[in-house]
DNA sequence: CGGTACGTTGAGTCATATCAACCATAGTGG
DNA sequence: CCACTATGGTTGATATGACTCAACGTACCG
């Protein structure tokens, strides 16, 4: 399923300059490079699955990836999304365990996969990274916190008003305040962590009260106030 | 409202051994001792709330701790509780961000604040520290994305036959299977998501339908297996 | 002995899930 | 090229889980 493309220049990549990796050596660098392997999915493609051994993490060049678990009954429950400058599936590789989530590519991507042993090298010898990793591990676990909250108090209209918002706010939207990143209905159920037809009913309503306007996948903020209004943010 | 008490000597603290502090070399581990302040909480005491600024972590020595975040209206959802040998409030610490949750005394207490400089001087130098540290903060993320798919797609019996079998794992029970934790329904409510008559009306039925037997705020359980059946495990 | 916090039970309501039918679209293979 | 099938989207009818509100019981505490 993976193609393997030409490699991609560590050195050139935007990523390097950001997040993680700025505190590395150029050695560092150099030996992030040689191991590292770039591949390329297509939509609908699994990058992981749930209970795989991960033999590395990926960072993600281009494209996005949603992560989710898979409920007992077969449904789907969006933790995250992963877009260019992110990294998955380090979480199963620190901790040494099968991977806890999928990963399954939403828009064609381009990402490299870092083998583990690099990982753990780059934690133990560079405390500033390991810093960094640390901080990102946080910043993680604090979003992963708000959710119980949010799911347990707030109503499924409240809750796909905030997501609406989120989306914006992660992926944003074009000059006509049309939202970048599309998705199916069902999979905005999952994220919203309720069912297809609420999601579709719930859309119609907003569109109904001029909040949004809705052409296919394509969803368009019209009201974004009236919007944070009903999420209560 | 915290009695500093007389200072635990972390040579002969039972948490050394276990868990972070096991790659701690002689002197990393003096350095601990002589910057930690050991503080003791009665039940109802708040230890750090939500919007705090932390100047330090804690590890936990004795009694229980429950940490929660506050919705909007005032309900309290529980994200997770902390016994002995578990540390908290280090995600605030390390991502440098006020304190997101609250954290209330349950069981009286003897907890060790230990300064962030401590902690960061220990992440930046000791590579296996850092690990540890971090393996941790995975752990805690991948309990963490447990819960959505938990809440979204489980209905509140299920959640709470869940709940009663994990607080027996996590705290244990005596001889006679009484879990050896006690929380007040409320608590059990914020717990899982619900309202508190709820959580009453659900634990009569477990109770009509020999689950469990209930004398006060302790909790029997009766049938193991049929709570994990409802509990869908 | 009032007061406060916790626990319990009942009745009514509503948001949301579920089930079912149907439409639109696009891709597939004969 | 057309029937066939799969996938996604939509709408309606119905059922029900869980929340809310309200009253009342219980126990401990100063």
């Amino acid at each position: 399923m993976p193609m393997i493309s030409n490699q991609i220049n560590c050195d050139s990549c935007f990523i390097s300059t950001h997040s993680l990796f700025r505190h590395l050596s150029a050695d560092e660098f150099q030996n992030i490079s040689l191991n590292k392997i770039t591949e390329s999915f297509k939509r609908g493609s699994i990058i992981y699955q749930e209970g795989n051994r991960m033999k590395g993490f990926y960072c993600v060049h281009s494209g996005i990836i949603k992560i989710f678990k898979t409920g007992f009954d077969g449904k789907e429950q969006i933790i995250r999304f992963a877009k260019p400058g992110d990294i998955i599936g380090y979480r199963s590789v620190l901790s040494n365990e099968p991977a806890c989530t999928t990963a399954e590519v939403i828009e064609d991507c381009i990402i490299c996969n870092i083998p583990a042993t690099t990982l753990f090298h780059l934690v133990k010898t560079n405390g500033d990274f390991a810093l960094e990793l640390m901080q990102l591990t946080c910043k993680e676990l604090g979003e992963a916190n708000e959710y119980p909250t949010d799911i347990a108090q707030k109503t499924v209209r409240e809750r796909l008003a905030e997501i609406i918002l989120n989306l914006e706010s992660e992926f944003g939207s074009d000059e006509d305040s049309v939202l970048r990143i599309t998705l199916t209905r069902e999979e905005m159920a999952n994220l919203v962590g309720t069912a297809t037809e609420s999601v579709i009913r719930l859309l119609s309503e907003f569109k109904a009260d001029r909040l949004i306007s809705l052409n296919g996948r394509k969803i368009k903020i019209l009201d974004k106030p009236g919007l944070k209004r009903i999420a209560t943010l």
